[in-house]
DNA sequence: CCAAACTGATGACAAATGTCATGATTCTAG
DNA sequence: CTAGAATCATGACATTTGTCATCAGTTTGG
């Protein structure tokens, strides 16, 4: 049996979504809310395990709300429902950690398949919404870190630190290496990346989701 | 009537793919391919509106070929499937340019709906798959830059700058100052940022969406 | 065994970077 | 009007960075 608790600030959607979704017999609507202050409340109360979630709201709306409920209880899933897929909110609550988006001419098959699916920890991307993740994402992870093959241990470590925002000092510090070694296998390095200096080179690595790993 | 290259290396997924197209009046196999060399000729042949790209083929990968066809016919929709979340190619395919991703194990319908609304320029991503892409973009976007709000305009030019791996000297002809002018700015860039220097600087900016819109 | 590659190191040098003090304009609020 | 901002600029200076030539062990493949 799934519990979930529902918030959006128009009285329509909120008892539509209500009855679409007691419909189905695992699922049970157990708190209803009216803004994000309210859906906080709720979920504190009821501990569900999913909140579907508007993103405009009064009070508090759908991302803030979705932050500070994660941060209380972690484990709770927010699937996000919102009107528009220009909503400028969607950002904000991707970023809070909502683990779904659906736009709310969802047909209703495919939400409550969707509640269910978050609940199991999958990702519904409405298809109008994922483009966006898609582009950001090009942005940031390049296309072919061909020069990852080229680069021998030592570099490798080396650009890490780069990506970390070490200088020199430090890195020979971290690798056990003289500072001078260090400024040979950056200025290689940088030959092997074509780039200019330890900037861009760090800037590389960081789109390159280095620079997280320790 | 969308016209559509149907990609995969085994037989009987090839045929009965087809089969279950073709059941679409809309809907029209232009081309069936059995590797990505053979996708590549076929969209250069067709032309067609889609691609259904198996990942896992011999001669040239799912991967490889979405990104020479893409190269060749950039408006060609790309849809791949395949039939394990852990790919090892869906980021690469990623990369490349696919504009959905689904499993094999989809529904008709749902395949259906995919290919329709990816030929009108939507993202359909599998729930499976989706997860890896929210997760990824954690690492990168920031929650909160606070640091935004400190910065004055100039700064805020100059930080740019720097997360597109600048040097001083470009930098100041980018905005028409002079170098040590920019030198300035970066100084009470890196004290407001409260890093050391401009490479930490630069990770904090591209870190944050900056340094890829001009 | 020997050449080649790899790894780590030094010193010297030029260029880029970061910090500071200081000035000149211009704009704005009291 | 005037003090104080914001903006742009200089020059001087110490430090960091990047490049190069060179050297010395160690490993490895032929």
């Amino acid at each position: 049996m799934i519990r979930l608790v529902l918030a959006d600030d128009q009285a329509l959607v909120r008892d539509g979504l209500k009855l679409l979704l007691e419909l189905e017999p695992d699922i049970m609507v157990a708190g209803i809310a009216e803004n994000g202050l309210q859906a906080l409340n709720m979920a504190k109360q009821h501990k569900p395990d999913i909140v579907l979630m508007d993103l405009n709201m009064p009070e508090m709306n759908g991302a803030e709300a979705t932050r500070a409920i994660l941060k209380e209880l972690p484990n709770t899933k927010i699937l996000v429902l919102t009107t528009y897929t220009t909503d400028q909110w969607i950002n904000d609550a991707l970023n809070a950690g909502a683990q779904g988006f659906l736009l709310k001419d969802t047909p209703r098959e495919d939400l409550i398949r969707a509640v269910k699916g978050t609940v199991e920890g999958k990702n519904f991307l409405d298809p109008q919404i994922a483009g966006s993740l898609l582009k950001n994402r090009e942005q940031f992870s390049n296309e072919a870190p061909s020069w990852l093959n080229e680069l021998n241990d030592r570099e490798l470590a080396v650009l890490k630190c780069l990506a970390q925002g070490l200088n020199n000092q430090q890195i020979a510090a971290s690798l056990f290496l003289s500072e001078g070694t260090v400024r040979n296998y950056v200025s290689s390095l940088l030959a092997k990346l074509e780039v200019q200096d330890r900037t861009q080179a760090a800037i590389l690595g960081v789109k390159s989701g280095l620079g997280n790993s320790k």
